[in-house]
DNA sequence: TTACTTTTCAAACAAGTGTTTAAATCAGGT
DNA sequence: ACCTGATTTAAACACTTGTTTGAAAAGTAA
């Protein structure tokens, strides 16, 4: 076997795992022997189950950010050739939007959206850490750039609302309605370009509202 | 040492540690060394570390939503009695007011809080699941009592809205500036109170959002 | 083939886990 | 004082964890 398929393979269900367990509770013998792969091979290939970690985030962050930057890039050129604040609608869209359609992708990457919406709160500092290096800048970029589309709203009241924005958002990346999920009281019965749709709605108002 | 205050000691400790590091992550050792107990008292006590964990969430968990529920009813009863539906920032209200205050109440209450804010989307089946049987019923009725105040949503679009919500809400419960949490790029310096105000307009603006 | 590097493999390692056990200690009632 | 049941204690148990090791196998280039 190939080096490189074994580290593909490491890669794939690490993912699938990270997401589904959680990183603390993978265990590296069921991941190898899932992957049909030596126990050794995850020490070998990565030198450590965080450096995995790391690897499998940064596999999907990496490009998944880039399509999320060069979007919100886009809004932010246009809104300054009309001499305008971006809106919010816009910049919700430029964010939101590559995030659908990477969610979308396949079913693994439904398990990586699950995994990274569940970082943010993740008791674990490893998850959080090697998540967080690698989406802060992303991020601030972000959120400096929504500052300007609510001009109005103190600084306190936009530091809170981005909170909640967060927090909406990463239910929904967390929810995976058909998958390995546990039942849970809501059942989201809609495909996913609708779920965006009232995502974004649903922000875009709370954002707005009067302060 | 009377065997309340070993049982008490327990409680606070485990609150306190699976707040911060998680369930799977606290150590019975650890735990017990920082209480100052035998390890086998935990054990002995509460039969296993998964009883401790659902005592520590019934504790709490159960006074906190007696209040909701009988803040909920308030609301109810009132709108009966005006035969009209209640007004969704009623409910929000009836439920997040008994939330912040029992969050203000300590700093202990602001770990629980912590910790049952990030049951949602733990990966952890045996948090989830503990909480999820204490919470369930509290949750089932507020949800059919948001509906009628959202008569006008399909029911899929409620759903959703419902996921949004929750999201939010536990966004607020998982944060704790100033406390041990690890930095983040948010800094929401408010007092609780104010955030509670914001979160109520945030989450009302999006659950009335038009269709 | 030979020589050399990369990769795989089974086995062992050291440390940590929750839980159990049986003896020791403590408490309260008679 | 004594007895009895509740509680604490140190030690051990059985098991899992991530990682390391050194030899075997596979791959590569001359």
């Amino acid at each position: 076997m190939a080096s490189t398929d074994t580290k593909q393979l490491l890669l794939d269900y690490a993912e699938k795992l990270f997401a589904q367990e959680g990183f603390h509770h993978t265990s590296m013998r069921v991941l190898t022997n899932q992957a049909g792969v030596n126990l050794a091979a995850v020490n070998y290939h990565f030198g450590s189950k965080e450096n995995l970690l790391h690897a499998v985030i940064e596999r999907r962050l990496k490009p998944l950010n880039k399509k999320r930057f060069q979007a919100i890039e886009v809004v932010m050129t246009q809104a300054q050739k009309s001499l305008q604040p971006p809106s919010v609608q816009d910049l919700l869209l430029a964010f939101l939007r590559p995030t659908f359609e990477f969610r979308c992708a396949s079913e693994e990457a439904k398990d990586f959206i699950h995994l990274i919406g569940r970082s943010w709160n993740d008791p674990d500092q490893t998850v959080y850490n090697c998540f967080i290096k690698l989406a802060m800048p992303l991020f601030e970029f972000f959120s400096t750039c929504l500052r300007l589309s609510l001009p109005h709203l103190d600084e306190p009241v936009f530091q809170a609302r981005l909170q909640f924005l967060i927090g909406s958002i990463s239910a929904v990346m967390c929810s995976n309605e058909g998958g390995y999920a546990r039942k849970s009281f809501i059942s989201v019965t809609m495909n996913e370009e609708e779920k965006m749709d009232q995502l974004l709605k649903f922000l875009q108002a709370g954002l707005e509202a009067p302060q």
